[in-house]
Formats: C-alpha cells, sequence, structure tokens
DNA sequence: GTATATGCAAAGGGTTTGCACGGTT
DNA sequence: AACCGTGCAAACCCTTTGCATATAC
C-alpha cells in the first residue's frame, strides 16, 4: 500500500503538499541520498523548491516514520525510506565503500541489549564502521 | 604501560609535544568528550592551546591507534581512548542518554559479518540508536 | 639547521532560523 | 479565513585550511 503515506502525515495534523510527495519520492528512489542529493532530484521536477525545506520535511517524514537518517561517514548523513528492507550498512573507512545487509546478523546483538539493558535498538540508523573484505585482505 | 603513548607516536614519526601530551590526557580523562569540551580541559593547563590544534592533534592520535571517535548524536562527535575497555554506545534518541556497555553483546553479530560478508567490524566507533529502558516503559 | 607543529584568522561545509508570502485545509 | 508550509537570506555550529612563527628533533 504505497499510498498509505498522505494519511500518514494527515494523521499526525501534517499537510500534504507537493514538496512532501517529492522528497518522499526522491529519498525512495535514491535510496541512501544526503539531503543535497535529494533537493537536486526534487529539483528535477520543480526546479523552485530550497534546501531548507528539504531539510525541515525530512525531519517532519522523520516523525511520522516514513523515513529514516544514518550516519555514514563524516559528511552528511543519509535518508533512505522505512518501507524498504531493513538493512544495517557496513561502511569501510579505508575505501569508503558502503554496504547495505540483512538486519538479521543483528537480532541477536538486539535481543541481548534488550534482555540485558532493557534497550529497544533502532536498526535502521545503525551503521558499522570496519575494514571491507577487499580492504581486509591487504 | 601507560608510557607507551609516546612510541606510538614516535613509531610513525610523529614529534612528541606538550599539547599531543595534553589533548591525550583530556581524552581520557572526560572519556566521551567532543573537541570543544576537550579544548576547555586542556586549556585548564594550557590556555593558549587552540581549537585547530586540538582537531589536528586528534587526527594524528587517532591514526596512530590511542583515541577512537563515535558519532552519539547530531552534534560533534565524542572522542574516548583506545586503552579503555571496548565498548558499545547505547544513544537513547528520546532523552539523549548515552550509556556505554559492554562490547560482548556484538561479538555475535561481528563474527557474522566476518563470515558472511569479510566485514572486519571496528566496534570502537559503534554507536546504536533507539529507546533506553526509562523511555520504553511509556 | 630543518622539517614538523602550532596559533591565528579566514574560509568552508552542513544545518537552522526569522520573516513575509503563498498554499492547504 | 486561519494557520501551516515555503522560499529567501542571514546566522549558526563544526571543521578545515593557508600562512607565518615557534619548536622538536
Amino acid at each position: 500500500m504505497a499510498s498509505e503515506w498522505d494519511a500518514k502525515l494527515r494523521d499526525q495534523g501534517y499537510r500534504i503538499t507537493p514538496q512532501r510527495q517529492l522528497v518522499l519520492r526522491a529519498v525512495e528512489e535514491l535510496q541512501h541520498a544526503t539531503p543535497e542529493e535529494i533537493l537536486t532530484e526534487v529539483q528535477k521536477t520543480a526546479s523552485g523548491v530550497n534546501l531548507s525545506t528539504v531539510y525541515r520535511t525530512l525531519e517532519v517524514l522523520e516523525e511520522v516514520g516514513l523515513v529514516s537518517h544514518a550516519h555514514l561517514g563524516h559528511g552528511a548523513p543519509t535518508y533512505h525510506a522505512r518501507s524498504e528492507h531493513i538493512h544495517v550498512h557496513l561502511v569501510c573507512s579505508q575505501c569508503g565503500e558502503v554496504k547495505g545487509v540483512d538486519a538479521e546478523v543483528a537480532v541477536g546483538m538486539v535481543a541481548g541489549l534488550q534482555q540485558l539493558h532493557g534497550f529497544e535498538t533502532d536498526l535502521s540508523h545503525l551503521a558499522l564502521q570496519g575494514r571491507c573484505a577487499a580492504c581486509a585482505q591487504v
């Protein structure tokens, strides 16, 4: 049901605007995009849209649960749609490669944290630093 | 052997300076501090030290393996000494609380990533977003 | 003595905010 | 008609960089 997006906004008292629709669509299409990249994508359709609107919109979309962000490197965060398959980000600190892998690998840890510390982990934010297979071989 | 710190620097061709010693000590004492906080601590002893020196020093100390950083929230990253017990950061996205827990909880995930994807995870950078026990009860 | 490290100040990225206008409800 | 959302521009925080001076080696 891809048309639930507007309901999620309305339910929390937010209005439906072209900008919000375009930003959400851009996030879905680009998959791991920074605010700047999202702006560029949005401007292909609506050139007048402003960067601050993208920031404000992402904040709203995140609050209603339509998107999430993760800090993959030192720069800007990247946003992805919440509807996507939940995945964990593997970031190679040597070559910078980013790989998304199934969140399955982390369920043990999540269960452990819940049991030991009562902590409810949100995996959609998770970025793991390390060395990818290629760089580790050296 | 707390006096190995200078050797680690020298071995990689770096010089030993008061600033580097002070920054390292500040990181060890403050435990999870931002560059700004580290500067303030260092300036208690040497008021002339500059923020850009702190940044450059942290970069060097990280390269030689004396400190690590993690992005706990939206703001500046925090630095901690590598010699400390390895721990994972649990960040509550609701109340902002940060808790360090033993990295033991993550060994299963690390092993899985190694096996499935050849990825060597660096746990010292790991920050997990979620809800702490207190906030989850609501 | 020479190369590296530092302090200073300016520039740079990324993000937030105040305000007047425009659009959704 | 009322209020929320947007565009614009300025401000903000965090970080990096160029350059002259000071310092470790």
